[in-house]
DNA sequence: GATTCCTATCTAATCGTTTCAAACCAGGAA
DNA sequence: TTCCTGGTTTGAAACGATTAGATAGGAATC
């Protein structure tokens, strides 16, 4: 454990002389300085100098001056005076998980080009936790909010949404809310799946989920009943609890299959189940798809590097991201529009790959490595 | 393309009557309401109640009334006045990489525990980016920075701290400038891993590295030259540039491969080149590593699950998160501590995995499929 | 010459806090 | 009665912007 720690030393000998903290430049120093009034300034910063029939001159001479002095306005009296904030407060389950990395990502990137900025913050689908972000981000006046919220915080969404403040929901939604909401075709992820596992000769197929209540995990598990039940086959769910470690999960799987022998395929209904699935039946030293097959729920950069690589059931987080911002800077910038509500609901895409065919046809090199099929 | 989509409808019938907003309680309107003046109601809520001899009667009253009518106070208005936003701007290269997700994550926890909001942005390691979110930040007042800068925001940077804001560094740092930094010990990761590749038989290994001026990347580059000169064999260096997508990096090892017969193993510098690389690997359908070696650098939670798994460096980021957060809340409390500048340097670990040995000894089942080792 | 209208600019209130300095109120001392 | 003192409470000035409404000075209209 060596810790080369410590370069420890001091800096700038004259540094704390009688803390001298040159102000920083206000419009009203600006004001002073050109014998304009405060007003004038304002108008030309805020680009209202035609409207407000501010000379030409006065015009240059306020622009050239600001520029030379490098003022920069202050956002935050700003922002008390106007009320706007110009801040998106944003709530994810988990910032580190790849597929809400990945979506903040996006949705950064576009909010910062329309002036936006974000407040990410990870909720753990903790309830309480999520009243206490969402309190802090009204205490901060922010103007929207986006979030993949947990169960039980309905009463502080109406709350914002009766005090007209824009709030999208993605990836699941609140079922007794009335709220703008972007979401996936969840259902018919995992009914493409069951059915591509059958078409390929599986006809045990499991679906590894999360004990959870959240419309995303509900309509993954409708849509996995629904292509059993037609197929005649039995279900076998499995459902495990929400905060799971990895190795927690990987433990869990094991067991799961070691307990249902019969079972040739696995549908894991979430990314990181997906990982620790592969962990368990990389321990169990099982073959896929040979003695198992496997599907995944959101794709994954690494998934097609994985030896097999591993089918998924894409999410397409690049629209999901436009469409969440799309909306949200709608409700903001045009009050009718905000009255309005709307649920998209985007496709989602089967990405088959090694692990999840053939299972009768053995040793068979088949030579395109990497298919692509499309929903 | 099924898009089921635009589900669009009106809400509300009755919500646009005279816009009746209503307005947010204030600190005057309970004073109003209590008979007191605002200022007791400050105090009272800023736990200055003792200090100020606030009698238990008042204090009563009031904290009774906020819990009542659920005051919240507004943090613009505090902020303005105080000076203190109580947001910190933490700019990472990327914010949906596992690297930087993850340390962001670390720093976002902790931060929200010491009552801290944090803006996140991505600078895609660009210089003009980075300077105009710098600017943002400034014009939001954040209280403090912590950045993984690119090169070129030297000005920038000195700039904030002759204004006495603390500035964090972490990943890399900017040598001419005298900053608080957390940085790993690069050079240790890389000259180890090559120790590590010379010791199972490998001798002619290549370092796949971004074309960048970065001194994390410099000093990876150095421990890799170092050890290669030790063992008398022939350094064998790619610089790739930086802005590249995966498949075009993909593309660009496959040529440096094919063109590079008697390479025998290779480290790839970062963790996204890596992931490219294997792709290229599993392209030109090579075997890892009975034809080639690989260890990346940042460890990522699939890399055990890869067949092989893949030996890597691995970034201590709960370590790196905790210590920037120290730093920079150190800074932030503490006026004398905020003069002071400190450079702590982490150690990493070689986590030894299936991708990097052993050379000779062949077809030879390892009892421990994944070994640690620690540096 | 008085009235109106424009143009170009300014005065002052406001947003919701914090905080300095002053005021108020008892009770005790002079 | 006046003065002092210490414990409570308050008035009003910040903080740095926006903005409704005022204003001043000239040109045009009657």
């Amino acid at each position: 454990m060596c810790i080369i720690k410590s370069i420890n030393y001091k800096f700038d000998p004259g540094s704390w002389l009688p803390a001298k903290m040159k102000k920083r430049i206000s419009i009203h120093d600006i004001a002073r300085e050109l014998n304009l009034s405060a007003t004038t300034i304002s108008f030309v910063l805020n680009g209202k100098a035609e409207e407000k029939k501010i000379s030409e001159d006065v015009r240059r001479k306020v622009s050239d001056y600001i520029k030379k002095v490098g003022y920069q306005p202050n956002m935050i009296a700003k922002s008390l005076r106007t009320g706007k904030t110009r801040v998106i407060g944003m709530l994810v389950e988990d910032l580190s998980d790849p597929f809400f990395s990945g979506i903040s990502r996006g949705i950064e990137t576009i909010a910062y080009d329309h002036k936006y900025k974000i407040f990410f913050a990870s909720t753990e689908n903790d309830t309480e936790k999520t009243k206490a972000l969402i309190k802090v981000f009204r205490e901060r006046q922010v103007d929207g909010y986006i979030m993949a919220p947990p169960c039980g915080v309905e009463d502080e969404i109406s709350a914002l949404m009766e005090d007209n403040v824009p709030v999208i929901l993605f990836d699941r939604y609140l079922p007794s809310l009335n709220t703008n909401t972007v979401i996936i075709d969840n259902f018919s992820g995992s009914y493409q799946a069951v059915k591509h596992l059958q078409e390929n000769g599986f006809s045990n197929i499991a679906l590894i989920t999360l004990n959870s209540e959240q419309t995303q995990m509900h309509a993954r598990l409708q849509g996995y009943s629904k292509a059993i039940e037609e197929s005649g086959f039995q279900p076998v769910v499995q459902k495990l609890p929400c905060k799971l470690s990895h190795q927690a999960g990987a433990e869990m799987v094991r067991e799961f299959i070691k307990q249902h022998d019969k079972v040739d395929a696995i549908i894991f209904a979430t990314n990181y189940l997906a990982i620790s699935g592969l962990q368990a039946i990389r321990d169990l030293g099982l073959a896929i798809p040979g003695n198992i097959a496997v599907v995944g729920f959101d794709d994954n950069t690494h998934f097609n590097l994985f030896t097999p690589s591993i089918t998924a059931v894409a999410q397409p987080t690049e629209e999901i991201a436009q469409e969440v911002v799309h909306q949200l800077l709608n409700a903001l910038s045009n009050e009718r529009e905000s009255k309005k509500r709307r649920m998209v609901m985007l496709p989602v895409k089967l990405i088959v790959r090694d692990s999840s065919f053939p299972k009768v046809i053995k040793k068979i090199v088949h030579s395109q490595p990497s298919t692509m099929k499309t929903s």
